[in-house]
DNA sequence: TAACGAACTTAGGATTCGGCTG
DNA sequence: CAGCCGAATCCTAAGTTCGTTA
């Protein structure tokens, strides 16, 4: 399955072409409301500075139909729910309802059948809904998109400890819904009875729609796939700039290693939060508004109270223990040893102030920034973490594996490089809820497997008894035989304790994340 | 120059899919 | 051949970055 993965992306990789240049101003072109001419060629394209298409046809937002109470006595429930269906899933629904008297509901069959042909239904229809509206046309192609609906309604959940949980999430009406798309294409229907709030042309941007969400009053988009020519080019400039980074980096280091004895504080303050950017993979740490989202940290907003400076522990000197709440009230937890450069730094940035006072208090994003955009073109704080991690994989897979490994082996050592990168990223997850029990199955299983093994290790030792007393040819093979034997059950033994190791270490680790964002497909691929 | 806002990427959890196994 | 399990996909929250505005 992987391997396909591998060659599909092989395959997009070579459809993406020449990467186009970064456009030198990011200002407001004259396009930037007008149509220029359409139909042109997908591999002539050459964009003005900043226009992300010439074309942009699609069918608008998919509304799921609001809630409307059902007549009396007409109700569906499943698990105890009710739950609201579409009209075909719910006429097919009281094809079954009616026969509720009829001892066929009673049959195991009848009701196997009549629920796998009613959830084909439902399939059915999210497929029709995709067809209709989950793709649009950018300069001549059909393109997916990413997120075609509109979200509806709810109680907002944020992560953690969100001041802002259970708030209402009003639902959206066409009335809030801006469209943008080319201006002589087919403008999309609002749903019936109503209208847009504005439809506008605006090629400078990749949205198709967006909307203003109640409760943080932030703006939600759609916008493309990722398998988008849009998006993948994209993501394949950002893996450009990393490997950028790599002609930089020594210089970089060695820059802000002198400026760990800067005169300024301001300059010690970056140059140890680079420190930390580059060498533990944080990410920047914007300033937050407190009481609108949860109280998480990043490098630059690193508080007093999240660092622990220890002289020495574990056996090494001048080690610092991080505690905080990364990105998604994820626990960054981590104890390392640093430079002593380092070490005094932190001890004078921490000198007379309180557990909340901000660790970099001459630190800020925008200054970080600033500074790495001198240090090197389309440089910024996240190119670091791109770069480690594609970096990390590399060197690992150069470690793990050689070519004439199979592709079993392959795919272990491709998922232990994977692993070294998520634990680098601190990619974290909660233990999937059937941990327990499929690693008591695994753990019994590898009871039995030990039991087999002792019980070949009696016969072995039985028949090697036998061929003394014997000496003939045939006791001979059967001595073969068992020992044999023995070594493949120690064999299939030693992989499944492996397996269980490895279970073990991934129930906390996300691999996804650092696979889809991090990871240049051009290591893999090679 | 700080605050704000727009646009885009990155993220984990829930849900669905699909291949494997006993 | 169902039932299990890891992977893929969906969903949308939570980040980063950069331009604009006060």
């Amino acid at each position: 399955m992987r391997v396909v993965r591998l060659l599909r992306l092989r395959a997009a990789l070579t459809l993406l072409g020449e990467v186009p240049r970064r456009p030198a101003s990011r200002g407001v072109p004259d396009s930037r409301r007008t149509q220029k001419g359409s139909g042109a060629r997908w591999e002539e394209e050459k964009h003005e500075d900043g226009v992300k298409w010439r074309q942009l046809e699609h069918k608008g937002p998919y509304f799921a139909p609001p809630y409307e109470p059902l007549p009396d006595g007409v109700r569906f429930f499943y698990d105890g729910k009710p739950v609201r269906l579409s009209v075909v899933a719910e006429e097919v629904a009281t094809f079954y309802g009616r026969m509720l008297d009829h001892e066929y509901t009673t049959k195991e069959v009848f009701r196997k059948n009549f629920f796998n042909d009613w959830r084909k239904k439902l399939k059915e229809e999210a497929e029709k809904l995709q067809q209709e509206f989950g793709y649009c046309i950018l300069d001549g192609h059909r393109e997916k998109i990413g997120n075609f609906k509109i979200e509806p309604p709810g109680l907002f959940r944020g992560r953690g400890d969100h001041p802002k949980m259970g708030m209402l999430k009003r639902r959206i009406m066409p009335e809030d819904v801006v469209i943008n798309c080319s201006r002589d294409s087919k403008i999309p229907e609002p749903p019936a009875g109503h209208q847009w709030k504005e439809v506008r042309s605006d090629n400078t941007v990749t949205w198709l729609a967006a909307w203003t969400e109640s409760v943080q009053n932030s703006i939600k988009y759609i916008m493309l796939n990722p398998c988008s020519k849009l998006k993948g080019e994209k993501a394949w400039q950002k893996f450009e700039t990393a490997r950028r980074l790599r002609g930089f980096v020594d210089e970089i280091r060695s820059q802000y290693q002198a400026d760990w004895k800067s005169r300024e504080m301001k300059t010690r303050q970056r140059a140890v939060a680079l420190y930390f950017i580059d060498k533990l993979a944080l990410r920047a740490g914007n300033e937050k508004e407190d009481g609108e989202v949860a109280d998480t940290v990043g490098c630059c907003s690193l508080r007093v109270e999240h660092v622990q400076l220890h002289p020495e522990a574990d056996g090494c000197q001048h080690v610092v223990e991080f505690d905080f709440l990364g990105k998604d009230c994820i626990r960054y937890y981590n104890r390392v040893p640093v430079e002593k450069p380092v070490y005094k730094n932190l001890q004078l940035f921490m000198e007379n102030k309180d557990p909340r006072d901000d660790l970099f208090d001459r630190l800020t994003t925008t200054s970080l920034n600033k500074h790495l955009q001198e240090l090197m073109d389309g440089l910024t704080a996240k190119v670091f973490r791109t770069y480690n991690a594609s970096i990390t994989l590399q060197e690992q897979l150069r470690a793990l594996t050689r070519a004439e490994d199979s592709t079993a082996a392959k795919i272990l050592s491709y998922n232990r490089a994977n692993r070294v990168v998520a634990v680098l990223c601190n990619h974290q997850r909660a233990t999937p809820s059937t941990f327990e029990k499929s690693m008591q199955n695994l753990q019994t299983k590898i009871q039995a497997k030990k039991e087999q093994v002792a019980e070949a290790r009696a016969e072995l030792r039985r028949a090697r008894a036998e061929h003394k007393v014997q000496g003939d040819g045939k006791s001979r093979s059967v001595l073969e035989k068992k020992r044999r034997l023995l070594e493949k059950l120690q064999e299939q033994l030693a992989q499944l304790s492996v397996q269980a190791t490895d279970k073990e270490e991934n129930k906390q680790v996300a691999l996804g994340t650092s696979k889809l964002n991090y990871l240049d497909p051009r290591i893999s691929i090679a």
